[in-house]
DNA sequence: GTGTCCGGTTGATCCAGATCAGGGCGGGTC
DNA sequence: GACCCGCCCTGATCTGGATCAACCGGACAC
């Protein structure tokens, strides 16, 4: 969770996002958190199985295609979305159109907690995902019923707070290799390596929303990636995969 | 607390700041924390006044001159500090020197809490200010008593967070106009007007501080407001005042 | 097949803000 | 008083990354 900066926001959304989720329908109710592949991770890791039927009915898992709006910025939160596979990208956005990524979110990150009534940021879908939407409400009571709810959403904030911190830091003093290098270290740091052992990064999302996460131009970040892979730290194998050939490099160009 | 953004960190710090703080002794320790300034703010605001007793004995006010260090980027943290009167500054640093202000810590404001075992910035003060030290294992006793007191501490880290988030997008996307002017506005909604009712902002910081803060030189700092003066938005009527003569423009440049 | 679209890349040029340099001023010390 | 030191301001110059423009190649429609 290094690099998702801004995963928790605020509470939900009402309507269901534009292009229509799909709704699961053929599953036994009790038994579809048990058997979720994010149970452990998010704000349901701090229950007991005990609570799994509760917890299904209150929750309901959608599928959406990528570029799928998921929450908007200053609507109302009436829900908060727990990702269970696929990508999201959070984002603000000026009046005058300029975005600032704030964050990827992954399977496990939480989705739409905010501070007051309105959402915080923008998430949307970059690849087909998966998410679980529980209303606000529900969220609430299970806080009160388990302390242990408010403890885990204490640290997942403190986590992403700290993670706001370190982007600062980044957008507000290093240079665009600096940031480039910060960023590939951080999300191989989260991911698994290849077969062969070397560390590797996955990019599902366009070169423009990581330039945008990064408070750089695409055209710079296509540049800085071809010198780092000209200094021999990286090689592109694909449009959306890096191997890092040198991570001591890399630790020190950022 | 729209403008400070790392207020809330993570733990504490074991020996006294260089300056050797002073510690206040002629005090009724029972009563001390009934007439805190702080007292509704910050962590203490979830107590009741059966609490303060405990609370008094657990937690230490200290006075401190300007440009004292209170924690350490990277030290163990074994105590949370309150700010009761003063401001500080919190930042982080680059290997080489670089160093990027996170926020500006004022009273009420809760200092030190951690996410792991070591601090996440360093917090200075830049004007003589107390802060009110309480050690970790304090708060966490008091967490455990008072699950108002968790409550408290996840609002105002999610309000941390929000601030963070904004600031990300100050630092992404706008401009130096945009960022000063930000800045003003941010600041001028938490301070009362003058006499006369025009808004106005104190900067008892240094520019170079603002400046680090903002992810600009002072120098551009200075020609910046030069600028928002020849507009008409603002007039500098000491070197820590500035009177805000035209918010719409301000906001208009935000 | 051809055409179109979109994301990515590369090159040329531009510019906002950094950097470098000098000077003014207020507060402190002696 | 004279001197020093920090902070701030201003002007001149430089530069990293933005912007503008063109091109390429894969995916998709027809």
């Amino acid at each position: 969770m290094t690099f998702s900066v801004a995963t928790i926001a605020t509470a939900a959304v009402a309507p269901p996002p534009v292009p229509a989720p799909q709704a699961r329908t053929a599953e036994t109710v009790t038994g579809r958190c048990a058997g979720c592949s994010a149970r452990s991770k998010g704000l349901c890791g701090a229950l007991t199985a005990g609570d799994l039927p509760t917890l299904s009915t209150s929750s309901r898992p959608l599928d959406l295609l990528s570029a799928t709006p998921v929450v908007m910025e200053g609507e109302e939160a009436e829900a908060v979305f727990t990702v269970m596979s696929g990508m999201l990208k959070l984002y603000k956005t000026l009046p005058d159109g300029r975005q600032q990524i704030t964050g990827f979110a992954t399977a496990g990150d939480v989705i739409g907690l905010a501070v007051g009534t309105g959402y915080a940021y923008t998430a949307e879908t970059v690849t087909a995902s998966t998410v679980c939407r529980m209303p606000r409400t529900a969220l609430r009571r299970m806080m009160e019923r388990h302390p242990a709810v408010q403890g885990r959403l204490l640290a997942m904030t403190s986590v992403e707070l700290s993670a706001a911190q370190d982007q600062i830091l980044l957008l507000g003093c290093k240079t665009a290799v600096e940031r480039v290098s910060s960023f590939l270290l951080a999300l191989s740091r989260r991911s698994r390596p290849l077969a062969d052992g070397t560390p590797s990064v996955f990019l599902p999302m366009p070169k423009v929303d990581i330039g945008a996460y990064l408070g750089l131009r695409p055209e710079t970040l296509s540049r800085v990636l071809r010198k780092l892979e000209g200094a021999g730290a990286i090689t592109r194998l694909t449009n959306d995969r890096i191997r890092i050939e040198n991570p001591a490099a890399l630790e020190a160009a950022a």
